[in-house]
DNA sequence: TGCCTATATGCTCTTTTTTGCATATAATAT
DNA sequence: ATATTATATGCAAAAAAGAGCATATAGGCA
């Protein structure tokens, strides 16, 4: 089909938004666990929502013992550096509880690395 | 559902987004038959990702006796504004063939009107 | 080895989107 | 009216996407 289509469709998706505004405020890759735990979503749908973007070249991917980390893909093409750059300014005011909650969340880490699983069980 | 991701939803197809990219090419408003012959598409097909777009608040319209105009929603939130804008830039290359075809095609205006239909009934 | 935790994925069902065709509407001219 | 041209839209089939649940995999540790 055509690259640009396939990267707005991936954006096409309010999880998919989500996870990657959580990023995007973050400012460094988060495991799992964690984006679970902000976003109060299943972890089977927050999985899925990130080998999507992973398919779509969004975001990448690195497994540190059983925990695994995404982040930001660095080698977007300048096109949707931009969109993300638009995205990390704008999306403070949509998304503000997230940010709140992913900050909280990193608070617990221990030397820089996620140390707790998901407390958050929540069907939403 | 969430204001942004319908958006990115409206984008995340290659004939819609060739659509706004002539549009943001050619700067102005275009008529619909002046989109089919640009984009060698099927009318009806043409038809209806407008009336997505318009739908998405993306576009808007303006009949004129016969003709119906579509033109880029001037009162679109600055986000969208700003992704419009990256999209004129980098767009130039994508769909490069696209902004000649519209070019010559606006060329036959008169008046800085359309006064033909369109000429291409290519299924594809 | 076996168990526990973190994460991924297969499967089914449901909902949405896309595609094509045929037809409807709208405006103009005869 | 009727015909013609421009555009929109209803419908049905096909394809794709989303939601949920259950289960699989993978790594660490007893």
């Amino acid at each position: 089909m055509n690259e640009y289509a396939d990267i707005f469709k991936a954006l096409g998706d309010v999880t998919r938004l989500r996870i990657l505004n959580l990023l995007l405020q973050a400012g460094k890759k988060l495991c799992v666990c964690e984006i679970v735990d902000a976003l109060h979503l299943p972890q089977y749908r927050v999985s899925k929502s990130l080998a999507l973007l992973k398919n779509s070249k969004l975001v990448t991917v690195a497994r540190e013992g059983t925990w695994v980390y995404y982040g930001l893909n660095p080698e977007l093409p300048p096109f949707f550096k931009a969109i993300f750059s638009l995205m990390k300014k704008h999306f403070q005011d949509v998304f503000s509880d997230d940010a709140g909650k992913i900050h909280s969340r990193l608070a617990l880490r221990e030397n820089g690395k996620c140390v707790i699983g998901f407390k958050c069980n929540e069907k939403k």
